[in-house]
DNA sequence: ATGTTTTGCGTGCACCATAACGCAATAAAA
DNA sequence: TTTTATTGCGTTATGGTGCACGCAAAACAT
C-alpha cells in the first residue's frame, strides 16, 4: 500500500509538505507541488481511509429535509430507516445526521424549515422536496454555493444538485400500463385516479401511463383527480363515481400511494376482485389489501435503500472528495402478493400469509 | 467515544489487560477480568473498527467455491462482480478472496476444487454447491470445524453452515405461478420444462408452481424434463413436443436460466408471441428476448447482491466477530421490458429499449 | 533602519487497537 | 533448595493521516 510517507521519501520532502499538497493548504512551492503531484499520480496513491477518519478531528454535520411523518403515512419513516443505517454505519467516520421536518405541500413550512436548515452551519444537505414546483427555485437559490445537497425520492429541476436518487417516474407509469395491459382484458375502460396540482413526479407517472396506451384504442383510458386537501369522504365519491360511470371497467390505476382507498372502497361495496388494481409504494394500508388480492400490483421506491444512499451520496462527496454519480436511480420492484414478503427487510409493514388460486 | 484506554483507567489497569481481557488472550486475573468485563459493559464498549483494522497486521484470507464462467453461461460473472465489490470495499480491513472454480454438476471436480480449497489455510469459505443433493454431505463433513463457511444461491441441507444468501426457491414458484395465472386465459394448458435430476432449488421451484395450481382444474398443468447434458437439438425437440402436443398451450414456465431456448424456437419457427414465457435470471440471452417481447416476466435472483452479501456474511462473522443471520434471503425480482433497465447496475446485461404497446 | 506578514518546510503528537517485549511474582518440577 | 515454567500485568512500537506548532527566510510596509 502506497502511503504518504512513501511519497515523502520519494519526493524527498517531508510528510508534512506531502499533507499540504494532497490537502491544498497551501504554503508549498510550484516545483515541489508538480514533483509531489506527479509521484502521487505515478504511485496512485489513495489515502487511506481508516487512517484518516480515525485522526480526523472534525465531525461532518448533515441535514435531511423531509416532510413530517404522519399517522397516515409511513413512507417517510422506511426512509428514515436507511437514513439511520447509513448513519449508524458512518458514525465511526465522523458523520452526524440532523432532521428538519416541514409540512408536506405547504410552501410556507417548506421555505421556513429549508431556512433553518441552512443556518445550521451543515457541511451537506439532503432534500425531499414534496412540493408544488412553482415556489422551489427561491429556496435553491438561497442555498449558499459552498453547501452541496442531494435530492431524493423527489427533485427540483434544474438545480445544481450533486446528485439525485429516485426512481424514473415516467418510466413507472409506462410499468404500470405494462402490466395493466398485459393482466386486463383486451377491450374496456380503465380509471386513472391521480392527485391535481400535485408534483412533478407524480404528473410524470401519469403521463408516462398514458403514453403507453396512446396507440391502443380498444382499451379507454379515463383520468379522475382528486384534490389533496379532499377529505376521505370526498375521495370515496370519485371512486363512487369510477365505478358507476364505467359498467365495463376493467382496472385502476393510483398514481399515488392511496391505492388502498380503492380497495378499501371494494371491500366495503362488495364490489367483485376481478377490477385490477395497481398502485404505488409498499405502506402497510397498501400491503394489507395486496394481500388479500384487492390490490394486484404494487410498484414500491425502495424509500429505505434511497435514504441510505442520500446521505452516502452526500459522504462520498464531502468527506472522501469523490465524484457522485448525477443520478441514482432506483429499480421499480414489482410487488405482488407472492413476493412482498421477501422485500420486507427493504421495507417496513405487514407480512402476508400467501394463499394460493 | 469509550475506548480501551478509558476502560484501563477506570478498571486501575493498562491498556493492555483491557485488551487480553476483550481478546481473551488468557494471562488476566478473573478478579481483573470481572472487573474489565462489568466495565466494558457498563459503558457499552465498540472496539474502534478504525483502529483495529489499522493496526491489525494479519490478512484474512477468504476463499469462495464456485463454478466455472462458461461462455453459455453469464450468471457467475454477475456473481463475480458482486464479490469483486464486496472485496474493494474490505481490501482496506485486510481481506483477501481467492477463487476456486469447478465444474458445474460435475462431482469429482466439485470434490477435487474443495479439497484444494480446504487446505489453503483460509479464514472463511463462501460455496456455492452447484451439485446433485446426494454427493453434498461427504464434502461437509470434511470441513474442518475452525473454518466458517457460508452458501449463497443453492445450499446443502443439513449443514453448519454460518449464513445462506440466496432465494425462497419455493415461494419463487409460486410467484411464478401467480404472474402466470394473471395473464394466460382462464383455461388451457401450461407447460413447464424443468431439468431432471436437477438439484434441490430447481425443484423446488417446480413443486412451487405446482402447489399454486394444485386446486386449479381448468389450467392444466404439463411438466417436461430435459437432461443437463443434452445438446442444443434436443432441448429444441422437447420445446417442439410441447408446442405440438398442446393446441391450446397458453404459456411455458422454464424453471432454469434456459427461458432464451424457448424463445429462439419461437422466433425460429414464428410462432405467435400470444404464448406467455416465464423463466429465471438475467442472462444477456434473456434480457435480450424479453426486450423482443418472447419472454413476458424474468424472476431475477441478484446475483451480484449475493456474491457480495456473502463475502460480508463472513468479514462480520470473522472479523467483527459478529452474528450473522443464518438465511439472508433476497427479494424475488420480477423484471418485465419495461423495468429492466433499472435492474441493470445489479445484474450485467445488455440494455432495452422500450416500445409501447 | 526596523517591524510585520507571507511562504516554505519539518517534527511531534493525537487518534485507537494490537502485539511484541519485558519484568515480577508465583507455581511446578528437578 | 534450585531451576524452570507459568501467570499477571505494564510498557511501548506500530499503522497512516491530519494538524498544531516551531522555525527560518523572504517579501513587503513603515
Amino acid at each position: 500500500m502506497v502511503t504518504i510517507k512513501e511519497i515523502a521519501k520519494r519526493a524527498n520532502v517531508s510528510v508534512g509538505t506531502v499533507d499540504r499538497v494532497i490537502n491544498e493548504r497551501g504554503r508549498v512551492s510550484k516545483e515541489t507541488e508538480k514533483k509531489v503531484k506527479k509521484i502521487i499520480i505515478e504511485l496512485n496513491y489513495k489515502p487511506n481511509i481508516l487512517a484518516r477518519s480515525l485522526s480526523l478531528l472534525k465531525v461532518f454535520q448533515f441535514g435531511v429535509l423531509l416532510p413530517h411523518i404522519s399517522e397516515e403515512n409511513h413512507y417517510w419513516e422506511l426512509a428514515i430507516k436507511g437514513i439511520n443505517r447509513a448513519q449508524s454505519e458512518l458514525e465511526i467516520h465522523k458523520i452526524k445526521v440532523n432532521y428538519f421536518h416541514y409540512v408536506g405541500y405547504s410552501e410556507e413550512s417548506f421555505k421556513e424549515t429549508g431556512d433553518k436548515a441552512l443556518h445550521n452551519n451543515l457541511d451537506g444537505l439532503l432534500i425531499v422536496p414534496i412540493i408544488y414546483t412553482s415556489i422551489d427555485d427561491e429556496f435553491v437559490k438561497n442555498i449558499p454555493p459552498n453547501l452541496p445537497y442531494a435530492f431524493f425520492n423527489s427533485i427540483i429541476p434544474n438545480s445544481n444538485e450533486i446528485s439525485y436518487i429516485g426512481q424514473d417516474s415516467y418510466q413507472s407509469g409506462i410499468l404500470a400500463a405494462q402490466l395493466m395491459h398485459m393482466v386486463v382484458p383486451k377491450s374496456g375502460t380503465i380509471a386513472v385516479i391521480t392527485m391535481l396540482h400535485d408534483d412533478y413526479h407524480i404528473n410524470r407517472r401519469l403521463q408516462g401511463f398514458q403514453f403507453y396506451f396512446e396507440s391502443n384504442n380498444r382499451l379507454k383510458i379515463k383520468v379522475y383527480g382528486a384534490h389533496r386537501t379532499e377529505d376521505k369522504f370526498t375521495l370515496d365519491k370519485v371512486i363512487d363515481t369510477i365505478f358507476s360511470e364505467n359498467i365495463d371497467l376493467q382496472g385502476i390505476f393510483v398514481t399515488t400511494a392511496l391505492s388502498f382507498r380503492v380497495a378499501e372502497y371494494m371491500l366495503k361495496h362488495k364490489k367483485m376482485k376481478k377490477i385490477k388494481v395497481i398502485g404505488y409504494d409498499l405502506t402497510n394500508e397498501n400491503i394489507k389489501y395486496l394481500c388479500q388480492d384487492y390490490i394486484d400490483f404494487l410498484i414500491g421506491q425502495r424509500p429505505e435503500i434511497q435514504g441510505y444512499q442520500g446521505i452516502y451520496a452526500l459522504y462520498r462527496y464531502v468527506v472522501l472528495k469523490e465524484k457522485v454519480e448525477r443520478k441514482i436511480m432506483m429499480p421499480l420492484d414489482i410487488i405482488t402478493r407472492a413476493n412482498i414478503n421477501y422485500y420486507q427487510s427493504y421495507y417496513l409493514g405487514e407480512q402476508c400469509n400467501y394463499v394460493a388460486s
